[in-house]
DNA sequence: AAAAAAATGATGAACGTACCTCAAAAATGT
DNA sequence: ACATTTTTGAGGTACGTTCATCATTTTTTT
């Protein structure tokens, strides 16, 4: 009545307990047409192997790297807690997690992370860092030592990941472009793009996919040459007060990346309170609050703590073999505005 | 250096391993004094008990009615197929899922089939019917039977349902509300609101926020008197054409639940494809087509798939008094536009 | 202080799988 | 037909927990 066993499979392929095992874990020393015999039992009996008590009986236990840039943004910082987060509940159960914050943007240094990776100790790595050919190799490193390696956050597309979490973020750019396009009073008026640097890829797409969206579908909206900050809270000041010098009525502020604190507090001194449609990316507490104000119409965002549990299942799914949901993994791309703020 | 087991317990409270047993079972003939001993250990060990053992060893089997409407709206439908998804996948390991569809507006028959679930084989059930006094007792009757109780989609606040499952709605109301305020032109207009009826608690919840954060925040915006369809669709196209008889100038339409069907169809027909700004929940393939093709605006919505494993996940946590992970929990009000659709 | 009751201990079999060893059988090469 | 290699079988122990039984100790009652 239950669901089948390995002794019922043992039984149905009228091979032995051992030889079952055998075939089950891909073990060597077993005859073509034993393994057929055992499959097709499995099959007829639609066995499934009952992973909780497998992983009971090897005790296993997963070991999960995360490289992370060390960069001081609200939005790692909010990973990292989610990160240590998870780790307390039961999802994290017989996993244990090591986040090593790298200077993500010297490749040099992502590949010599997990170059010191052991294989033999951990079973998989999330990755957030940009797309190198040193990267791209190393990653191919990585999997042929049997290791599983999922993109975090920001893909990368050529290498050999098992998996990408994260958005697409053409798509994402798109998003903030239709809002800002529909918010904009008369569906026109000028727009600043403020971009902690144009080196990365996210940005790159996100402006992107901005650009299309308002090129075709708003005539009306001039979108300025966007500006970059680099994380230099001074600098986002000087630049924002420049560009407001050269075009007294922008109307609306696209900012594509972190940064946020600054773009928002220089606003703000200026006297650009409401005035103004500011879209931006992550949900961190400086831009909820500026979002609860009526400071930021609108906020393109992912949700740290489901990125982080998707990322744990996919590593452990990968780690032994086993199917994702791909529905549950797909990371969506969240618009939050005031009213429907959690 | 592992995991502290049971053994590590029983011997750090000088006790046997018997007794750590009763101790965390709850099972009886334990003096208060020895639990307190053993609940010292498991706290200064930091004892968690491997759940998977737990269950192999009990030979856990859950087993979970979903009580659902037997109406044939989109939504329910693809509630059911997540439903049907999910019962294949890990997710729904180890357990066995009901569907009943039931005539929810009948009180008397929700109840009925309540009433016909047998505690000692069915260890939770998943609600989705509106809120009345007569269900609202057999959710007490239930809980008292020791099953675990979540409200589904529609939540039942004054019952003592475990735990709801689904959006606020009046914050989804509210989210339309401010959505339509941006997207009319020049911020005014007339808007339409189309029910199925509204007697539906949602239905009644989403109209006051919406109405609301119009009333608040778009002083331009007029919102007429809400139409009922009562999921008729010839009855729709009438209701539309009386209500574009008395307003030609209606700019907007807000759709609180179900019919989105007819409503889109009879708006093709009377050649209302893209002048107006219309806003509807649930993304099912009707919607999300025309939100493609650009004949609706926004769709807020839920993700069904989550619906369906958060409340397997928080049925089974309060099956075996497991803790949930809140955030993991709660179900986004999601915005859907064309230039984010998964 | 004896009897009754309550609490605790000791032990072992399960749950479904992994993994090890040793022996037996079957296939292969010569 | 023999030796050799490969494949298979039988059996046991382990993982961390549950659960039942029975014996023993401690506490309470009389």
């Amino acid at each position: 009545m239950g669901k089948p066993t390995v002794h019922d499979l043992a039984r149905e392929a009228g091979v032995s307990l051992a030889t079952v095992d055998r075939v089950l874990n891909a073990r060597s020393g077993v005859r073509g047409q034993t393994v057929d015999k055992v499959q097709a039992a499995i099959r007829k009996l639609g066995f499934v192997r009952d992973m909780s008590a497998a992983n009971l009986a090897r005790s296993r236990e997963y070991s999960f790297a995360f490289v992370l840039p060390d960069s001081p943004s609200q939005f790692v910082s909010r990973l990292r807690a989610a990160l240590h987060d998870v780790a307390e509940t039961q999802i994290a159960d017989r996993t244990t997690i090591k986040i090593f914050p790298v200077a993500t943007q010297d490749p040099h240094v992502v590949v010599q992370v997990l170059a010191g990776l052991d294989p033999k100790h951990c079973d998989g790595v999330a990755i957030m860092a940009p797309e190198t050919p040193q990267l791209r190799d190393q990653v191919a490193r990585l999997k042929a030592a049997g290791m599983a390696v999922v993109a975090f956050v920001s893909d990368q597309p050529n290498s050999e990941r098992d998996h990408f979490i994260g958005i697409n973020n053409i798509a994402a750019g798109r998003t903030a472009g239709v809002l800002m396009g529909r918010f904009l009073p008369g569906n026109q008026g000028k727009v600043l793009v403020v971009a902690a640097s144009m080196l990365a890829r996210d940005s790159v797409e996100r402006r992107g996919g901005f650009g299309t969206v308002l090129a075709s579908d708003f005539p009306g909206v001039k979108v300025l040459p966007s500006v970059e900050a680099h994380d230099d809270p001074d600098r986002m000041a000087q630049i924002l007060k420049a560009a407001f010098a050269a075009n007294p009525d922008i109307a609306g502020i696209y900012a594509l990346a972190s940064g946020n604190q600054a773009l928002l507090k220089t606003l703000a001194d200026m006297g650009h309170s409401d005035d103004l449609v500011v879209i931006v990316h992550e949900l961190t507490p400086v831009t909820r609050m500026a979002l609860q104000e009526g400071r930021v119409a609108a906020v393109i965002t992912q949700d740290v703590g489901h990125l982080v549990r998707s990322a744990l299942r996919v590593l452990r799914a990968r780690s032994d073999g086993q199917d994702i949901v791909p529905d549950q993994e797909r990371i969506r791309i969240e618009i939050m505005l005031r009213e429907n703020l959690p």
